[in-house]
DNA sequence: CCTTTCGCGTACCGTCGGTACGCGAAATAC
DNA sequence: GTATTTCGCGTACCGACGGTACGCGAAAGG
């Protein structure tokens, strides 16, 4: 089982979803051609189709690739402290910082919801970082830490405030980004704090 | 000054934001196309090019119009209360209901930012109902019932929650809807509640 | 009336996402 | 070791889409 054949085929993976993500990123899943994609990978759209379900599957690879890498930065925030809820306010601000690439707010945040619909795209935020919000506050409520209370709304709710402001700081300037970052995590902080 | 002309003119531009409108929310910007629209309006291409910017100009008129009634209705329920407070709950409310249409959140949610890019999506919306709320913050900010604070961060946080709140509401099954608006309303009401 | 303006229909174009099909090399069978 | 199948991918092509150029006819202005 030597796999060169597999090894290849992940090789054009790769260069289509490495590609295709970096062009998504900067200039818009609707301004970028399949024409451009593969040419930048240095294949043809022959490659793209049979990897791919057409351009909508390759967004979808592009986009489960950043869910994965934001929700990885939020666990490993998360595990560095042992209190639940310090958990969650490492986790949340490791969300904030993550999403706040323009990078990433582009593909997950804007192009996301509108290329695969919300509700996928709902499906795919609930599998990766969504889940750990919903994990933590369960885990608070257990503690007592949180009165207990439907969960799942307050975890849209957290959830869709932490996008929006991930949106906003992604069209600051850079230079002044990180002190932007700043203030909107002491509300944030502060809107957390007022729920124990 | 009788107007035939301009009176024929105001009567295609209605049209054409109408029947795009509901086509629109039902089926998304991406797909549906231009002929169909200009059919469904009765009209041609021509008209289309002659009143609008091509399909991005005629969806930012279809978007003004959603965020204008969405605006209204949030002025509307603020007004019927006279302290700033109630101000506050009853507009967000109001909100919150009038977005948890799904045809409107489709077309001011979802597609919006993805069609206009984001920063001209947040440009409208501070045009219309986002204004209120920074107004209501400040407001409110002013007469010491909040602390003094940044309310710009603020009312992204909130405005972010709502939007994604409205957005799930607008997911789930029109039976159930009420009761999990209300579910909704209670945490958020909560959250805000807990800012004072 | 005669000219200008203007709303809009018609015909057309380039590009896009998507598909059909064939080739050549790797895997598999015997 | 050869025959056969599988499979990754390139090539050529298609329909549909957004967008443009241009002309006509009626209203507006003098």
């Amino acid at each position: 089982m030597a796999g060169v054949r597999e090894e290849q085929r992940a090789r054009t993976r790769r260069a289509l979803v490495e590609r295709a993500r970096a062009l998504f990123a900067t200039r818009g899943y609707a301004d970028v051609g399949l024409a451009e994609i593969v040419a930048a990978a240095g294949v043809t759209k022959g490659a793209l189709y049979h990897q791919f379900e057409g351009k909508t599957g390759l967004f979808r690879a592009v986009l489960a690739e950043v869910a994965d890498e934001v929700a990885g930065a939020v666990v490993a925030a998360a595990e560095a402290h042992d209190d639940p809820w310090a958990q969650l306010l490492a986790g949340c601000r490791a969300f904030l910082v993550a999403s706040t690439d323009p990078a990433v707010a582009r593909i997950a945040l804007v192009d996301g919801p509108a290329v695969l619909g919300w509700a996928q795209w709902r499906a795919l935020d609930e599998a990766t970082s969504g889940r750990h919000l919903v994990e933590a506050l369960e885990t608070l409520v257990a503690h007592g830490v949180l009165s207990p209370r439907p969960v799942a709304p307050l975890a849209h709710l957290l959830g869709g405030a932490m996008n929006e402001a991930a949106l906003w700081l992604a069209g600051t300037a850079e230079a002044e980004r990180p002190a932007a970052l700043e203030t909107v995590w002491g509300e944030l902080a502060a809107l957390l704090d007022a729920l124990r």
